[in-house]
DNA sequence: TAACCGTGGCC
DNA sequence: TGGCCAAGGTT
């Protein structure tokens, strides 16, 4: 296991990604922030953005506690699965007093926060002996131990974990993931486990996923504009939920104004627009330039983009 | 357990 | 162009 190790970080030292943002900082509440907007989110989108725009705006844990759900969903907007923010928005209110808990067992326990987000913060932040596992991790591990059972795959990690260098152990099998052992066409030739790796032989055979049926579906969304401004209300469904979006309305033809696809999840949306001038009760009513910063989702300010006000 | 929750980029 | 993908968590 030790010449393993040692090839993995000699691999790790020579071409792993160093240069990510949020591994630049030790600090609890950057490193679980990172944390959770990587959650099925590709890492250079946070990075480009997300990331440096929040710890600018809220550098420190209080910062974030201090502000309102609703700033916090409109610096969100755009980057997907807003219960995300909701979640650590709570979280954050929880133990703006006494701080990030510091054990996997505690952070488990924070809304939003599962066992990869709790991994991943008391390895990077925290130096602990925790094994990391990731889809990226999981698939390199499914390899190499020719393994597909979950639990099993937990139960090898720790093992093969190395005490020495757990944190960059975890990171070094986080780039090998995403470098090498990729799911489709892996380099196993450059790999530094090849030599030991019991998937070698069949690597595709660890990585069929069953296959999304994706659903086609027309939505009909109204065009309210009371003196220049647009009439939204708040979503209290679980898609959007706390954010602002356009009421839904019949479709009548001669009030259509346009169409544009937008997809979320499994859904393949058409959506129309038609100008309304029936406005929900509890609508508010949003500027254009209010709306740049409103919490609103990608699909609104798609449909806002096709209006001129 | 499997369905659900967003989005933009890629080929 | 449309199917597929990417540092999960909740119910």
């Amino acid at each position: 296991m030790k010449n393993v190790h040692v090839s993995l970080l000699d691999w790790f030292k020579q071409y792993g990604r160093h240069g990510l943002a949020w591994r630049k900082t030790d600090d609890i509440y950057a490193i679980f922030l990172s944390e959770v907007m990587l959650q099925q989110t590709q890492a250079s989108r946070v990075a480009e953005y997300y990331y440096p725009h929040f710890l600018q705006k809220y550098p420190t844990l209080k910062h974030f506690a201090r502000a309102s759900l609703d700033e916090i969903l409109s610096d969100w907007s755009g980057l997907g699965y807003y219960s995300r923010a909701r979640n650590l928005h709570k979280a954050l209110n929880l133990c703006k007093k006494t701080g990030l808990p510091q054990t996997m067992e505690a952070l488990q326990k924070l809304p939003g926060v599962g066992r990869y987000t709790a991994s991943a913060v008391c390895s990077f932040a925290l130096n602990q002996k925790v094994a990391v596992i990731d889809t990226n991790i999981k698939r390199v591990l499914k390899r190499y131990f020719a393994q597909m059972n979950d639990k099993e795959i937990l139960k090898e990690a720790e093992i093969f974990l190395n005490q020495d260098t757990p944190k960059e152990h975890n990171l070094a099998l986080m780039d090998l993931g995403s470098l090498l052992c990729t799911s489709k066409n892996p380099r196993c030739p450059k790999c530094p486990l090849m030599l030991t790796c019991k998937g070698i032989n069949e690597p595709e055979i660890y990585t069929s996923k069953q296959k999304i049926q994706y659903e086609k579906l027309d939505i009909f969304l109204g065009i309210c504009l009371v003196n220049k401004k647009l009439a939204l209300v708040k979503s209290s469904e679980k898609l959007y939920k706390g954010l602002f979006v356009l009421p839904e309305v019949e479709p009548l033809e001669e009030n259509f104004i346009a169409s544009f696809k937008h997809s979320y999840t499994k859904y393949r949306l058409s959506v129309f627009l038609y100008t309304t001038d029936y406005a929900p009760q509890n609508a508010s009513y949003f500027t254009y330039e209010e709306l740049l910063q409103a919490p609103i989702s990608s699909m609104i300010k798609k449909a806002v983009s096709f209006l001129d006000f």
